[in-house]
RNA sequence: GUGAAUGUAGUUCAGUUGGUUAGAACGCCAGAUUGUGAUUCUGGAGGUCGCGGGUUCGAGCCCCGUCUUUCACCCCA
C-alpha cells in the first residue's frame, strides 16, 4: 500500500486551521445577512453546458470535467478516437464538470426559478469552487468563495453597500492596510478609444492591468510589442498617470473623455457611486478609482472591483462587478446584476501573514472535568451534564489516568479551566477549579463555577 | 497549458569531489517517593533520503521518468 497523498492544489484543514476558517466565514455571512442577502446552495456538479462558453476560452480549460459513468466509450466510434480531436472527444465522453465559481450557477439558478423568485434578488453563497489551474501560492485547486450578488436592478446602490460590505468585513477581521479598486468597463472602452485600439482592446486591457505589478516601462513594452503608437500610448499614460484625489480625477476623466459616450457614462457611475457613499454618511477611505484595473472574467459590463491588502505576498482577496447579460445565456435577457466574492482561503494566507488571528480562535471546549478514580469519573460525568446543561462547552476526561495526563490534554486542547474532582471534593461539594492559564485554582461548588461562567 | 526550481525523522534544516551504521534542534513517548499541565532533569522511540527506473564495486549526492510544493507566463479568490 502507497503512502496516502492529495491531490495537486488540495489541503485538508484540522481543526487548528479550521478555527480560522469559520472564525472568517462566520465575519462574512454575518455582514451578507446585515446587508440583506439570503443564503443559497447549490450542486457542486453541474451539467458542461451551464458552465462552457461562460469563462472565456480559457476559463473553459480550467474545468475541472467528471468522466461519464458506466462504459462512457459506448457512444464513442473508433473513427473519432482516430482524429484525435481531443475536444470533440471530451464532449462525448465527458457531460458535467465541477463548478468553476460561484456566479454563474446562481445565474442558472435564477433562470430556473424566475418564477417565484422576488426581484431584486439579493443571495450570498459560500461554497467551495474548482480550478484546473497550475497551483502557486494563494492558488489552489479548491477553494472557498463567499459570494454576494443582487440580480433585477441597475442602482448603483448595490455598487455602494458592496464597497460599504467589503470595508465592514475587513474591518470585522482586523485587517487595517488594503484598497477597494474600482473601475469601470465603460472607462476601459473609454481608453480603448483614445488609444485607438479597436481588436487590440484586450491585449491593451491585459497589459495595463499588470502596471502595478511590473512598472509603466514594461507595459509600454509589451503594448509597442502588440503595434500601439508612441503617440496612444502617450495619451494613455496621460490618464493613467493621473495623480489626485476622486474628486479630482473624475473631473480629469469627464473632460478626458469628454466625446466617448462610453467614457462619459463610466465616469457618471464614479460620480453616482461617491454621491451615494456619501448620503449613507460614508467616507471613502480604502476606495480607489484605479484605471488601469481591468478583470479577465469577460462577463463584467458595468463597475469592477478588486480588492488587495497591502505589504502582503497574496494576490487579490475579492473580486467582483456588474454583468448585464448572465442570465442571457440561459435564455433570460436584459437582467441586471452585481456582485462580489471573497476568497477565504486568500484571506486566510494574508491573515496569517500579518498576524491576525487571536490566540484563542481554537473552537475547544471550556471546562474539562478531571477525576482521580472510578467513584470521582463517575461524579464527573453528573457535573459535566450539569454545565452542558447551562450551554457551557465541556467534557469529560474518558479514561480513568493519572491527573497528569488529564491536565496535559486541557493544555494541548488548549482548554481554559479544568474542574478535578477528588474525594476530598466529593465529600464537601467544593470542587477545585483550576485556570489554565494563570496556574491559580479555588475551591467552588459547582453553582458558584456555572454562575462565573 | 508553456518554461524553471524543489523534496532528507512529526516540524525546521545539516549531510564534504559518489565511500562504513544518514545527524541536530524542536516536537513526541516514558520516568523524576503516586492529587497538578505549559518551565527543569533523565531516558527512549522515530527515516524505503517523495516515488519508480538507470549508471556505478558502491547513490541521500549523478542520469531519466513521475508526483508534490514553489516561481515566472497565462489567468484569477
Amino acid at each position: 500500500m502507497d503512502k496516502p497523498t492529495l491531490p495537486k492544489g488540495t489541503r485538508d484543514f484540522g481543526p487548528a486551521q479550521m478555527s480560522k476558517r469559520l472564525l472568517i466565514i462566520n465575519t462574512i455571512r454575518k455582514v451578507f445577512e446585515k446587508y440583506g442577502f439570503q443564503p443559497l446552495e447549490t450542486p457542486a456538479i453541474e451539467n458542461l453546458t451551464t458552465l462552457t462558453g461562460k469563462y472565456g476560452e480559457e476559463g473553459d480549460q480550467l474545468l475541472f470535467k467528471i468522466l461519464n459513468s458506466g462504459d462512457f466509450l459506448k457512444d464513442t466510434t473508433a473513427d473519432t478516437l482516430a482524429t484525435g480531436d481531443w475536444k470533440q472527444l471530451t464532449h462525448a465522453i465527458s457531460e458535467k464538470g465541477l463548478r468553476y465559481d460561484l456566479t454563474v450557477p446562481f445565474a442558472r439558478y435564477v433562470v430556473m426559478n424566475r418564477h417565484e423568485i422576488t426581484f431584486p434578488f439579493k443571495r450570498y453563497q459560500i461554497q467551495p469552487v474548482w480550478r484546473a489551474d497550475r497551483p502557486q501560492k494563494g492558488r489552489y485547486r479548491e477553494f472557498y468563495q463567499c459570494d454576494a450578488d443582487v440580480i433585477g436592478t441597475d442602482s448603483l446602490i448595490c455598487e455602494a453597500e458592496i464597497i460599504l460590505m467589503i470595508k465592514e468585513v475587513f474591518n470585522a477581521l482586523g485587517i487595517t492596510d488594503y484598497s477597494i479598486n474600482m473601475n469601470h468597463r465603460a472607462i476601459l472602452s473609454g481608453l480603448g478609444q483614445l488609444t485607438g485600439s479597436k481588436e487590440n482592446e484586450s491585449s491593451l486591457f491585459i497589459a495595463i492591468d499588470k502596471l502595478d505589478k511590473i512598472g509603466e516601462d514594461k507595459v509600454k513594452e509589451e503594448l509597442r510589442g502588440k503595434g500601439f503608437s508612441e503617440a496612444n500610448l502617450n495619451s494613455l499614460f496621460e490618464v493613467l498617470n493621473f495623480k489626485g484625489d476622486t474628486k479630482n480625477k473624475i473631473e480629469f476623466l469627464s473632460k478626458k473623455f469628454a466625446n466617448s459616450p462610453p467614457g462619459q457614462k463610466g465616469v457618471s457611475d464614479f460620480k453616482e457611486v461617491r454621491s451615494l457613499l456619501a448620503s449613507y454618511g460614508a467616507n471613502e477611505e480604502h476606495l480607489d478609482f484605479n484605471l488601469a484595473l481591468a478583470r479577465g472574467l469577460s462577463y463584467y459590463t458595468g463597475c469592477i472591483f478588486e480588492v488587495k491588502i497591502n505589504n502582503v505576498s497574496i494576490g487579490s482577496v475579492s473580486g467582483g462587478g456588474r454583468y448585464d447579460n448572465l442570465t442571457g445565456g440561459f435564455g433570460l435577457p436584459g437582467v441586471s446584476g452585481v456582485g462580489f466574492s471573497f476568497g477565504v482561503d486568500r484571506l486566510y494566507d494574508a491573515m496569517e501573514e500579518l498576524n491576525l488571528f487571536p490566540e484563542d480562535a481554537q473552537v475547544s471546549s471550556r471546562v474539562l472535568v478531571s477525576h482521580l478514580d472510578e467513584e470521582c469519573r463517575r461524579f464527573a460525568l453528573k457535573t459535566v451534564y450539569a454545565l452542558r446543561k447551562e450551554g457551557i462547552a465541556s467534557e469529560v476526561y474518558p479514561d480513568n489516568t493519572k491527573l497528569k495526563k488529564q491536565l496535559e490534554y486541557a493544555d494541548r486542547k488548549k482548554i481554559p479551566f479544568v474542574i478535578v474532582i477528588g474525594s476530598d471534593e466529593m465529600k464537601s461539594g467544593n470542587l477545585t477549579l483550576k485556570n489554565m492559564k494563570t496556574g491559580e485554582q479555588y475551591l467552588r461548588t459547582l453553582a458558584e463555577i456555572i454562575a462565573s461562567f
